[in-house]
DNA sequence: AATGAATGAGTCTTCATTCAT
DNA sequence: TATGAATGAAGACTCATTCAT
């Protein structure tokens, strides 16, 4: 990483930090700058407005995250393992402030701004990855039919926004982890599914 | 008594217009004031400050759709039937502004402030609904068996909430479109599982 | 007293009220309505605007003052029983609120707004009183020769004003009971002075 | 550093002057950066809030005057030079506006108020420098006896504020003026007091 | 006489952004 | 590259005053 890369990073990092901690109202050039321990001159020398950190800042953690999800999930087939990946991933995400940054962001996201047209593209990369997860899963499985893989994956990254959202508003941490515990258990009973067989009558085979 | 109850609602249903067209950062005494046909002292008469009138307005715009949520779901039982009133619902909340309101409202509400506090207490609204609803759809069936009620009713809300805000920053209204379709059809898979019986006995022996 | 007086006195002893409770600034048309349990527009029915009312309210508690004060000292000649009234309408002053309301006049008064003019008038009329009460008291004193009268009148008045301030700025109460000790310390050793004679030298006679 | 300081410096005398020419309530934001030739928003970048620049100018101008008193009252043991160098010295205040400042930062402080607490240091300040004065006065001095030398500090700090205070409200300079003849009478015969001192030889006498 | 809703001007304050150094 | 002082355009909020009832 070049020198100005560092510093591009230093204040995408003070951003992720200043809307983890002050919101999205409260992330200005001077609350940025006071967290990552520079003037608030240098934003402006590294990016034309706020606007601009503020997509970037989005990428920044969007891809930083996503990588992150990518290793954890790479081999994983079955709904068991993969909530309990997710479980983790989920502390990660909290304790990093990326969560918190994320959601202020999609918050604030105007319908039509360039904020909200980054913010889109990220969350359509993570419908991508939740796709890729959901197809491995649901092969061979009878579910498979009634279900559209898209849909049902944005339907997965709509309620992880969602429940960030509730916890945010309501700031009870026993939700979500409730919410694993409950996702755990339907996964056990998933992962019990028969798998789908060719023959409609698996009765005369017994 | 009429006067004082329609200033206070027209600067509500201002704040509601205001959310929805200019967002939470562009809902300014002005806007409001604005939009509203009257100066923009009268908010200030009617209320300390504007945190005021956004949590009245949270709990007013809440308060009538919950109504109508109750009134076109009072007597619903079966899955097929609850999702077809969702849609029709779901297209109220659009049209009115409604739904964009509570996305502003709660997205802008920072953690521990008077505004999440209200927002909480009205999301809560809405999880009791949807248990009372999720419970009598339940009744009987095995899933019921594997599910957590309240902590299904939750990630309900929150799932309705994340697909609003994902419509919200990407503006594709086909897709809450693809989920109510998709949701029609696992309603209707749903209908169809045996209900659970009394009888201990005979399905033992079968 | 008619109706139309009692209104107007019920004014301006919710402005002493206001004054003396929230100073100046926080005298406002609606502070004193509401300390005097009336609507804001009442006062706006009897007086021109906020600066009528505060002159009438420095004409008023002036005359009450003053009336109070001149029953009181009617007949001291001496100093130390002038000390002792004095300590006592003190106390009436403060625990009445005039003094506060007194004090926040004199200072909110612009030098020849109609307020000033007011305040001057009213503090003339207190270097009045203070005059002839030290004439009584010179009368015949050697220090009469050495003193003018007006002039220490305004000093008296002067002091008292000042005393006032500066208790009123730091709080200790403390501090006018001590000044009250200190004059009548010095009130005894001046009513003990010789009244003056003709001939300086009274030895001879004896 | 230079610049920072003078940055300052330039509000605070902008501060005075705007206190002196237009009182305390006329000393907004905007008439002290239109007297000060800046925009109003340096004030912000440089102090907190106009509290703060209130409080910092008490202190200034406090300081700048007891500097210069204490400096022109050094060696002064007896009335009369002392009277004569106080005349002075209100000129000096009264042409530079700070006594209208002080006057109006005075008046203007809500008791336990940040401002009333700074105000109260100040008068401290003008208490004590009183006192020694008062003390190197009355050495020696049969009126020794009778006077608390901290009482008669305070007393005369409040005499100046009073004294202040009508000139204030009636605008009459003559009337300082005369308190300074008149002042000026009485130190000659405190002068010419005899000593305490039970030896000045007595010898001679006999 | 009284009420209380409404107005509009003015205040403090915050900030994104610029710019001389 | 970096700094930090300065600017100007808002925004929230307050209040004297008016006016219809």
């Amino acid at each position: 990483m070049t020198q100005r890369s560092s510093a591009r990073e230093r204040i995408l990092r003070a951003a992720i930090l200043a809307l983890s901690s002050h919101g999205y109202a409260g992330t200005t050039a001077r609350s940025i700058a006071a967290l990552g321990g520079f003037a608030p001159g240098v934003i402006y020398y590294h990016f034309a407005d706020l606007d601009e950190v503020f997509t970037a800042t989005a990428a920044y953690t969007s891809e930083l995250r996503e990588e992150r999800y990518r290793a954890a999930l790479a081999g994983v087939t079955k709904a068991v393992p993969l909530i309990r990946a997710l479980r983790t991933l989920y502390a990660e995400d909290l304790e990093s402030g990326h969560i918190e940054a994320v959601q202020e962001l999609v918050a604030a996201a105007r319908p039509g701004s360039p904020l909200a047209a980054a913010m889109a593209a990220q969350t359509r990369q993570w419908e991508l990855l939740a796709e890729e997860i959901l197809a491995r899963l649901l092969r061979g499985k009878p579910l498979g039919r009634l279900v559209n893989v898209p849909t049902a994956a944005r339907a997965a990254v709509a309620y992880y926004l969602g429940m960030q959202t509730l916890t945010h508003i309501d700031g009870d941490a026993s939700r979500p982890e409730a919410a694993f515990a409950q996702a755990a258990r339907l996964a056990a009973a998933f992962d019990k599914l028969p798998a789908l067989r060719r023959r409609p009558r698996p009765s005369r085979r017994s």
